[in-house]
DNA sequence: CAGCATCCCAGAGGATACTG
DNA sequence: CAGTATCCTCTGGGATGCTG
């Protein structure tokens, strides 16, 4: 098994691995980072692959992702606006080890409906 | 860049990986899976080790990991009570992606929290 | 020891209306 | 088009007290 380190000294939340969790494990992060894998992409044009997700958790969401380096914004003056995110290198670089994350759930996916649905 | 793929027809929301995040996303799951990966640990030895969790959020997270099968629940009818929580072997196995994530979250660390004060 | 029951709160997220 | 601004709901999670 992989040896795995999440506790430190300070106090169990203070690491690593809960930032990232704390970005990406939320409802739409990930979801947008995958959809931005595909291709640079604009604010509506976003909305609407996504879907259901409001317009103001859309813009909060994007906000923090840039901020914190996983995507860019660039806005074109143009008239109508145009905005355009794209993915960061880091933001490439995550969708490695979440991909693998995104395979184990594919292959257990049914064990874990079949689990759930025994002690329903 | 690994390719990744979350979207499906039915709905962005509707897939394996959301399963998984929503189990091992929240505040204290991957917490609870990693201490347990070190040992088979009783309910308040877990309580202890994790600090700064209500017992009834413990509890709670230990029954949606046990009903999913992450984890197993032995009861040992003694007195006091002894009741121990252990990995499956699903619940070792999601680790090594886990574990991948964990490392990513480590050597990017330093960047993401540069990247937040830059704009604070 | 290993919980259950109850009360409480902050924040995530949705709906809707408006704007440069 | 790409957002802001409000209002509202719902739930994750904490605090406290009690029990077999």
């Amino acid at each position: 098994m992989h040896k795995v380190t999440v506790l430190d000294k300070k106090g169990a939340l203070d690491c690593p691995i809960r930032d990232v969790i704390n970005r990406i494990g939320d409802k739409w992060s990930l979801l947008i980072l995958v959809v931005l894998s595909e291709q640079p992409t604009r604010f509506n044009e976003l909305k609407r692959t996504i879907g259901d997700i409001s317009q103001k958790v859309l813009t909060k969401v994007l906000k923090e992702l840039e901020q914190e380096g996983y995507i860019t914004r660039t806005a074109y003056d143009e008239s109508p606006p145009k905005v355009v995110y794209d993915l960061t290198e880091m933001g490439i670089s995550v969708l490695t080890p979440v991909g693998h994350l995104i395979d184990w759930a594919e292959k257990n996916h049914a064990m874990i409906k079949g689990n759930r649905s025994k002690t329903d």
